[in-house]
DNA sequence: CGAATTGTTGAGCATACTCAAGGAGCGTGG
DNA sequence: CCACGCTCCTTGAGTATGCTCAACAATTCG
């Protein structure tokens, strides 16, 4: 993964220099991989490293008091588990891997001091923490708001869409990251309805499931069917951004 | 209200100086009241202006494809309206008054040059941001994953203590801000279904409903019922900050 | 005081959950 | 390579939760 893919998140919102992204780059001290189910940080006090995910996907979850876990965001290459946790100085929340996962740590003295020292670097962990934020606005209207047919096509229409930013998915297919027990965990609803959710969206002919591989025959049906509006995912799109930075964009779809 | 009152929330995290205050506080460049109902920001492009609420309840709402909204967070004295668009470019969502409200505001280009030259007051405005979002991720998790009658029962609790930390309410009882119909709307039932609940609620002891005023004839039976942990809502607790800033703080409780 | 909005209740129905059981996929060890 | 055990997926049946529509009472506001 390049330097520009590890940082993606920043570079996105521009305002970041070479020098910025080298001083970021060169603060790492620690590359860690983990399985998928395994915890990447536990809910706690201040973090001693800020831990940035390279590779697979993994989740921001709490535990209920059933057992369960309600499961409140997904992780994704370049995006932080723990940044929050430096500013307001606790963990309310875990980090598990929902698929193998590898992750980079930072020290968060270092990162700390890079913020209060550094506005263009603050600037940009500040906006990818606000992307976050916005995400989990939309999370919080689907989930209160749209019956479950509705609430499965969106949550799936989003995960598309940014895997497909990352590389991991195409306009067509993607491969699901997680059991269809997480995927309910994200939802709020039982992961046997879910199932049938997920058969009842087949037989309309709005996807296609085969195991993990979910393939979207007529995205633009399901986006639709799921009112899905990607503008709260603040994702670069074509022409945005000054060109030439060499990192993917979703330009193709 | 006084400056520290004003800027209550900044003060919360500590960090801020008497001359950090006064630099927001000579930024104010217009103060403005509403009725119940009118709209505070509309949602669109980058904020001219960064509103503060200074009396009243506002909340953030999206509208739905029915015609309806959702409501996605609820803003008290002290809490700022679009500080996240100042740094995203642009608002998702509208602020609207829910009971009568006073505002005030400050050039968004003075706020963004005070977080770019003053670190303490960027951490303050960044911190406060953090404190939106934890409660964020509360709201999904009670929305998602709770039954209907503890959703509301936590509701409550959380805004009861909410406008308990800014002098709005008792241990004992508050005026609920806010008609049944939106109530629903925060929690994503229907505000027929909400009625009843509430009625349930009062037979089973928990509360008391005349009119506005709610009253909690059994607190903590109820906070243990609903699942209640405040950590999350990030308040000062007593002895947790140095005193004597003059804020009333929950210590009560 | 009257009109409009909000709150309250009933009846019937749709949605989503629980419990239970069987099948498919996958890694491990013989 | 196959058998075994485990987890995950899938389906059925019955139930509970929460919604819609409709009517009426109580507030609020002009």
């Amino acid at each position: 993964m390049t330097t520009s893919q590890l940082f993606r998140k920043l570079c996105d919102g521009g305002g970041l220099n070479t020098g910025d992204i080298a001083l970021l780059q060169a603060s790492i001290f620690a590359a860690r991989t983990m399985k998928a189910g395994e915890d990447i940080v536990r809910a706690g006090g201040p973090p001693g490293s800020v831990i940035l995910v390279t590779e697979g996907v993994a989740c921001r979850r709490q535990p209920l008091p059933d057992g369960k876990h309600a499961i409140t965001a997904i992780l994704l290459p370049g995006d932080f588990c723990n940044l929050h946790a430096l500013i307001l100085g606790h963990m309310c929340h875990g980090i598990a891997a929902l698929t193998d996962c590898a992750v980079v740590e930072m020290p968060a003295r270092t990162i700390d001091h890079l913020m209060r020292v550094n506005p263009r670097i603050a600037r940009a962990l500040w906006r990818s923490m606000l992307a976050d934020e916005a995400v989990l606005r939309a999370w919080l209207v689907n989930i209160g708001q749209r019956p479950s047919d509705r609430k499965v096509a969106h949550l799936l229409c989003e995960l598309r869409l940014r895997l497909h930013s990352v590389g991991l998915a195409t306009p067509q297919s993607m491969r699901l990251p997680m059991r269809q027990k997480e995927l309910a965990e994200m939802l709020g609803l039982a992961k046997e309805y879910l199932n049938r959710v997920l058969r009842d969206l087949q037989q309309a002919g709005l996807l296609a499931v085969e195991g993990r591989e979910i393939f979207f025959p007529a995205l633009s049906r399901l986006e639709e069917f799921a009112g899905f509006e990607p503008d709260y995912l603040d994702l670069p799109r074509r022409g945005f951004h000054p060109a030439g930075d060499g990192f993917q964009r979703t330009a193709a779809e």
